[in-house]
RNA sequence: GCGCCUGUAGCUCAACGGAUAGAGCAUCUGACUACGGAUCAGAAGGUUUGGGGUUCGAAUCCCUACAGGCGCACCA
């Protein structure tokens, strides 16, 4: 019995009710009802509010209301009581032969357990990183590459069809002064004015000179170019080396400079012209977007003919929305949050549907915090803070593991030393000490040749049942971080669940000791111990987390 | 000046508009001939930044004040 399952039993009751006209539901009857896990106990295994929401429309009171809905509920099989509680709350105790059937369920569905069909159908494309491939990918770029990977990874557990993008800048004016900054170190110049100092420039600058020894007798010209061409494409290339490293591979590297090559930025804008959603003033084109709800109207070709960069992005976006993409996710970091409003007008400007066809994200600052003082960033100084400085310090799973674990509203300050540690109050070994610890206890079952067999009834046991209904909820955790674009839940609820594990681990024995006879509970709470460690396993890959057997 | 985000236990943070606001750490008291004690049981810790409002019910929604982070280009 899963909360969903029980949502679908009270579903049928109302209507039931309906049907003998006991109660009259104007607005109908609901096809999904909220029933969640109580904190206190005593509120039954589940509780649900369903009669505090549908008594004002059915015209009586909640309690009234609730004791019919009890009536009924209490015939079902799968239900061993329930109380009216409170304001109109339903109470339900489960049969525990229906609760302890979840374990077997779980085994049986194994890595599909979590799965959803509540975006099937969708094509979801998710942008996030594009960072400019002049400099090794920052603090920024990282926590969405760990939060979106993971949410494409959510996304398609709940069905979606899901393609990961990188966007690459390269049509405007960043990449010269990158390349005027590698050919400034060549030559033993300061770095030019908007240029990129610090120690990647210098080792970029040698491997453009080793591959090409004659560059610098080229003329200044040619010379740039040629650092321009070699310098992004080893820039680049270490960049995708860092994102592969910490399990991130994009689907699609889409270049900008290939947008306005091909003629896309035009047609975006003849189809923006043709909307009535541009115009001429100052000699240049604008795009009305405060129609749309921005602060103000935004250029798009500038008056000296060059494109602004806001072209490059409606030729992307009407690119993403032809190629069959009906929810494009941009995600960035709280630095570039002034461009929302531009973008949902651009995205409204073509006849479309802000947050619904086009969906952006922001990320607030990440900081990296060693012996409590913040690692700063300073483009001047060349001090960036990368990718290699929270891989290198603390590993790729704790990295994925504490960039995920926060809502993306929130600041972050992750402190390497305590993500560093083996101990309880690093979340990430918490859960992942449980697997290592679900995984030696089956090792030894199978040295003792103890076969996990499902005897559902047995699990009686108040520990069981907790472990029970935690296990039950993992798909509505997933199919909410989806929902909400939250995939810090899954890794909430993964501490949960460990901490759950523990409990029941402590006062329920597992396994025959000595020479005692295995029992059919023995059996059974292997099961149940298995569950535990598919769960664990499932949602740990959703992190992109490793799930280690020992450790 | 305007805009976005945030403000919850000593610390780091949770909490689809639901019941007595929860975890971990730290502090204090207990359980070790241990299926991984890298664990568990218990105690203590709160006017959810302040003030209004909305309703059966608000940390959550609205208004307002304060504090912090980040932005406000014919740059990309």
């Amino acid at each position: 019995m899963t909360p969903d399952q029980l949502s679908l039993i009270i579903v049928d009751v109302l209507q039931a009710l309906v049907a003998d006209g006991a109660v009259t539901l104007p607005d109908g009857v609901p096809t999904t009802v909220t029933v969640e896990r109580p904190r206190q106990k005593g509120h039954g295994d589940y509780a649900t509010n369903v009669a505090l929401k549908l008594a004002k429309q059915a015209g009586t009171n909640p309690r009234a209301f609730a004791e019919l809905v009890a009536k009924r509920l209490a015939d079902h099989d799968a239900v061993s009581d329930v109380e009216v509680a409170g304001p109109g709350f339903l109470n339900i105790t489960v049969d525990s032969g229906a609760q302890g059937q979840v374990a077997a369920d779980i085994v049986a569905a194994g890595a599909s357990y979590g799965a959803s069909d509540a975006f099937a159908g969708e094509k979801i494309n998710l942008e996030f990183v594009s960072a400019n491939p002049t400099g090794p990918l920052h603090l920024g770029g990282v926590r969405w590459a760990a939060v979106g990977d993971a949410l494409g990874r959510i996304f398609t557990l709940t069905g979606a069809d899901v393609t990961r993008e990188y966007y690459f800048n390269d049509h405007g004016a960043q990449l010269d002064r990158f390349s005027a900054s590698l050919m400034a170190w060549a030559k033993g110049l300061p770095v030019p004015e908007d240029g990129y100092g610090g120690a990647y420039i210098e080792d970029i600058a040698k491997d453009v000179m080793a591959k090409r020894p004659d560059v610098l007798e080229l003329p200044d010209a040619e010379a740039q170019e040629v650092f321009r061409a070699e310098g992004v494409e080893l820039m680049f290339a270490e960049i995708k080396q860092s994102l592969h490293d910490f399990g991130v591979d994009f689907d699609v590297y889409f270049h900008e400079d290939n947008l306005h090559k091909s003629g896309a930025v035009k047609k975006a804008i003849d189809r923006l012209t043709e909307l009535g959603n541009t115009y001429e003033a100052d000699g240049a084109l604008w795009l009305r977007t405060e129609k749309f709800g921005d602060d103000k109207d935004r250029v798009i070709v500038r008056s000296n003919g060059a494109a602004a960069y806001l072209s490059g992005d409606l030729a992307y976006y009407l690119d993403k929305r032809e190629r069959g993409f009906d929810r494009c996710f941009i995600m960035l970091g709280a630095d570039h949050h002034g461009y929302v409003g531009r973008m949902n007008a651009m995205c409204a400007a073509f006849g479309d549907e802000p947050g619904k066809n086009l969906e952006i994200l922001i990320g607030q600052m990440v900081n990296l915090l060693r012996d409590g003082q913040p690692l700063r960033m300073s483009k001047r100084a060349g001090t960036v803070v990368t990718i290699d400085d929270l891989v290198g310090a603390i590993g790729v799973d704790a990295s994925r593991y504490a960039l995920a674990r926060y809502h993306s509203d929130s600041p972050i300050d992750i402190d390497l030393d305590l993500w560093a540690k083996a101990t309880n109050d690093n979340p990430v070994f918490t859960v992942q000490y449980a697997h290592a610890r679900v995984a030696s206890l089956m090792r030894n079952a199978a040295d003792l040749g103890v076969v996990a067999e499902s005897h559902p009834a047995l699990l009686t046991h108040e520990k069981e049942g907790e472990l029970l209904r935690v296990l039950a909820e993992f798909p509505r955790v997933v199919k909410a971080a989806a929902e909400l674009r939250e995939p810090h839940r899954v890794a909430r609820y993964l501490e949960e669940l460990a901490g759950t594990y523990h409990r029941f681990y402590d006062s329920c024995r597992v396994l025959p000791r000595g020479d005692e006879e295995t029992t059919d509970l023995n059996q059974a709470r292997l099961v149940l111990v298995d569950a535990t460690r598919v769960v664990l396993a499932n949602g740990l890959a959703l992190l992109g987390v490793s799930a280690p057997e020992r450790m």
